[in-house]
DNA sequence: CAAATAATTGACCGGCCGGCCAGTTAGGGC
DNA sequence: GCCCTAACTGGCCGGCCGGTCAATTATTTG
């Protein structure tokens, strides 16, 4: 009776390991997170995690690699749903990644480990998202529609800072005073950057 | 003949071993770091670290007392030495902070390692220098020279972490196509910041 | 059905981690 | 000068870290 499971899952059993892994890497980083402790967490036998991935280094990167393609794909997905390039759009676009972080704080965390350790990895992965995105404000540039005389990549590279870095140090301006909540700040970011960017009249 | 140095100055060692601590806890984050390293690194027996400071987790925390504290008077001189609150002093404090980054990176670090933890320490250190600068900026709106509809604290909040994550995040950006250099993306954000800010006509 | 392969286990290892302690030595107060 | 405090040293320790290995068992292959 309540004897281990006979049946065999190899995937299953990776993806127990990555899953666990990802937790306790996001939370405490590469460094802080034993290998033992992870073991019990994914309840599996520590040997397995080596049979599976080697060493504690190359299972980093491949919970990095995963998180990473989840991240692109799902940036990705927003994208494609976009319409004509025209101001509204970037102010959603601005809107549904500040709400995307909001709800994987994981990958913001994820981000900051990386950024520490000078990964440039992720930023790779950006590429093509952000030459569609840039060329995207390009196009609207041209209709008149933003002002011209900012480099688009730029453009992109404010919002998403903003957005990340108001994830990233929330324990550090959530006590600042006169801080609003998640929306009042996304709300008076919008007024100042949409303004910022809309030709003159 | 060469030997060890008889005259004793305990906050020299003291000083020795928080120089040797920041630079390693920056670089490489709390818990990579080894005391028989930073020992070496020191040039002390590891028995003095924990003689003058008790334990690995205590001099984390004096190393970022230190370092917050230089941060804070820093910040508190440039604030200091401001003139008469307009829209062109508010550019110059835009300026001021991206460049103490920029030459500070240190600090940067130091901050991303603190947010990963949750402390709100160097949050809280930043209450004064928030408060004089909201104060500060809602003084220049009620000149009319800043619109009015934004919370003065959010004012600050958008560009002290754009200009934080600029750095924080270099090694994830500086690969994006079309990404200028440090001063021309600055000179891009002042232009969407300082419009996003200004009344309209 | 046998043989080969892969998944899984538990025992084990060398190394080094943070921390401790007994002892030595310099310096300041009296 | 003497003593007491505090700076400083070297050696040591228990524990656990990441990693290895031989043996066992399930699964796949042919």
């Amino acid at each position: 009776m309540n004897q281990k499971i006979q049946t065999r899952d190899p995937e299953l059993t990776r993806a127990r390991i990555l899953d666990a892994a990802e937790a306790l890497f996001v939370e405490q980083g590469f460094s802080a997170v034993k290998l033992s402790e992870l073991a019990r967490a994914a309840e599996v036998t520590k040997s397995l995690i080596h049979h599976h991935f080697g060493s504690k280094e190359r299972l980093w990167e491949a919970v990095k690699n995963r998180a990473f393609e989840r991240y692109f794909t799902a940036q990705m997905a927003l994208f494609e749903e976009a319409g004509e390039p025209d101001a509204l759009l970037l102010r959603h676009s601005v809107e549904a990644y500040f709400h995307f972080l909001r709800d994987n704080p994981g990958v913001v965390r994820l981000f900051a480990w990386t950024h520490l350790e000078g990964d440039s990895h992720c930023g790779e992965l950006d590429h093509q998202l952000v030459g569609a995105g840039a060329e995207w404000i390009r196009q609207t540039q041209q209709r008149g529609l933003l002002r011209q005389d900012i480099n688009p990549t730029h453009v992109i590279a404010v919002f998403v800072m903003t957005c990340t870095q108001w994830f990233e140090a929330k324990c550090h301006h959530e006590s600042w005073p006169g801080m609003g909540s998640d929306e009042a700040f996304l709300e008076d970011f919008l007024k100042i950057f949409m303004e910022g960017v809309t030709p003159r009249d």
